[in-house]
DNA sequence: TCCATGGTTCAAAGATTATAGAAATATAAA
DNA sequence: TTTATATTTCTATAATCTTTGAACCATGGA
């Protein structure tokens, strides 16, 4: 993973409300929820939830798919995955403490490529 | 970890400086680096070094240490690893993945506790 | 004590990000 | 086609973050 990609991610992560959404869509799992449901269950108006959701997708974080008159979205965890390897890899130990960490979580849930 | 301490932690980490920083700091290991040659290794100017170097602290991602008349700046690793604990267990697959991930980088370059 | 070196704080400017109502767009039901 | 629903885009404002020179503080050697 590129250091700007990790940047972007850790970015996008870093917002309190990014990082409820972000963590209510790895609940939810690969169905998703609605850009509706997202913004009643976290009280985020929509125009900024709509915000917060463009920063997610372009980190990659989440991905979207239209369902009839619905947005659904849902956690990318390939990404997660991926920004999760690098932090250990890098930032844990120094020289990276690879035994485990890096691909724990990986091929779960993955949702699409 | 609560969640205000996880939103800090990255966004210490979401801005490539800091994040060069950290990683440069990790990979030195506990014995540290002082204030000047994080700046000349990495061409920071001193009152730019300083500023995120308060933000890293703030985060609690970093010590420092007065050595003679040097300011030595080392990694906490176990900062990091809380964080990256809570990322696996609450931002990988929702039910956590707690098998291996969390603690596996522990314990290993522990400085001050 | 005086000077040199290492670092931090101050201050001001610029850049980026966040918030949220209002308007616009899209889908689908009446 | 009109209407209702779901979501995004636009716009303006506010807030926060970044950058860095200059001034300041601390430590140690001459």
């Amino acid at each position: 993973m590129e250091i700007k990609s990790v940047v972007t991610a850790l970015a996008a992560l870093a917002q309190e409300s990014r990082l409820a959404i972000f963590r209510l869509l790895v609940q939810t799992g690969p169905e998703g929820l609605s850009a509706g449901k997202i913004s009643e269950t976290l009280g985020i108006p929509p125009s900024s939830l709509s915000f917060h959701m463009k920063e997610l997708a372009h980190a990659d974080l989440v991905s979207s798919r239209q369902e009839s008159r619905y947005v659904i979205y849902s956690a990318n965890f390939r990404t997660m995955n991926e920004l999760l390897g690098f932090l250990t890899e890098n930032c844990c130990s120094g020289k990276p403490c690879k035994p485990t960490a890096t691909s724990d979580c990986a091929g779960i849930e993955e949702t699409q490529a």
